[in-house]
DNA sequence: AAGAAGTAATTGTGATCACATTTAAATGAA
DNA sequence: TTCATTTAAATGTGATCACAATTACTTCTT
């Protein structure tokens, strides 16, 4: 029998005044950006639209614009699959979110006001509370959450949808990370950050922001990276991910 | 009657083996790279199927894919625009344009050698030539292809993407700052780029570009960009680019 | 048992049609 | 002429079919 990957589209569901190549769209890239599908997998579009019980036309659709953004790879023989990130790739795009979110971090720093801070301090505590429950998928999400609402500090209708795309091509490797993370997670990055937030302190602020990226992914070795094209890891639980979007 | 914009597609033949999207996808992104598009102006599936000679569907994939690149946008009505720059978005874009080129010059700059060094040099002369015979496209394009080859001396196969997005996002508005330009260009600052790249000065590499990037769109008032979107200029001659791509 | 050759199924691309929504033109009254 | 209302045209989205190219499976040969 033909081999069938067992991709995991649930959550998400669709929205009012939304058409569906948009559904289609936030569901699979919320697979890419928390990990949940495999790099080297094909992405066929009937495979995929009878999943998501939609026909082929939304699909391809949200293919296209999936590829455009980097997030999918279009192979020379038309097949899409999620790319698989060889160690030069990944160190440029580590180099890239540092060089990015340090621009767009001390950007925002003049627009920081209390509130902002306590939201901040608020959005950590349930990154910890997830990290504490070892839920996987609110650990990315929280950590995405607190960095967009800093980065937001300064409006950016361009920069930030350039690194949500860098975090998207790293999307794929959040499944080896974050199973490695508990081995490595000494110090709290995110509270340097409020720190150098709460001082003004730029300079403070762009090493915060440094070493939270880089300890983040930074410690996954070339090997990790030749072995993640083999077998497939377990997926962590993702039931209650369906609640998200009523 | 209805208002039926002229929109110069002319340009890029086909090329063997490439699907018929792929070619409305490269023929619509040089018309925006070069500033052939009229900011606020609507593209409709239909009318650049009418004017390129095909169906429907390739025009619909290359829309989408230039839309999700940010060179074209979706208003709610579900009508692509080429985009209008508001002051902010053009400053925003101007600093990323600086952060990124400075970030891939000094990358490149360990992999430069007196080979690379000739071809910019060679490079920076057509260049000049384009500007004394005031072929706009040739200084654009001329200008592009100078940057991109200095930067991919190192391999940067997700910063130059990113970059030429940026290139992508301002290509609207060269039509503005080529007509200007004469009055400002006074510095060759692509000397002082290959200056700093002979000296391996990672400094005055990075102020060169910065210089560079400045003062080839930095002149743009506000009242420019909000004139712009009345009634349109004159388009430049564009009968060479017909032998581009043969 | 193992590899080559042939066959069947699946794939992305492109074309065409239907439809609800939006936009432009035409008509009306002041 | 000027503005509101009605009518007609055009638009993006989605669905379905055809087709050439690719991929997976089966069969045959050694």
């Amino acid at each position: 029998m033909r081999y069938e990957p067992d991709i995991n589209l649930s959550a998400l569901h669709s929205v009012a005044e939304e058409t569906a190549q948009e559904w289609v769209y936030r569901a699979l890239r919320f697979a890419i950006m928390t990990g949940q599908l495999q790099p080297g997998e094909a992405l066929t579009i009937r495979q995929i639209a009878g999943i998501l019980k939609v026909s082929a036309m939304p699909v391809r659709e949200a293919l296209k614009r999936l590829t455009a953004e980097g997030a999918l790879t279009s192979k020379t023989n038309r097949r899409i699959i999620v790319p698989r990130l060889v160690p030069a790739r990944l160190a440029e795009l580590i180099e890239l979110r540092v060089d990015l979110e340090s621009f767009a971090a001390t950007r925002a720093l003049p627009y920081i006001n209390e509130a902002l801070i306590d939201k901040l301090d608020q959005l950590n505590k349930k990154q910890n509370e997830a990290f504490e429950n070892r839920d996987f998928h609110g650990i990315i999400l929280g950590n995405q959450i607190f960095h967009r609402t800093l980065y937001s500090a300064h409006p950016h209708p361009v920069t930030l949808p350039m690194i949500e795309q860098l975090w998207l091509q790293i999307g794929p490797l959040h499944r080896l990370s974050v199973a490695k993370l508990p081995e490595h997670y000494t110090h709290d990055r995110h509270c340097d950050i409020l720190d150098a937030l709460r001082h003004h302190n730029p300079f403070g602020l762009k090493s915060a922001v440094e070493a939270d990226i880089r300890e983040s992914i930074g410690f996954l070795t070339e090997s990790d990276l030749l072995t993640e094209q083999g077998e497939r890891l377990p997926l962590p639980n993702t039931d209650y991910v369906k609640s998200l979007k009523s």
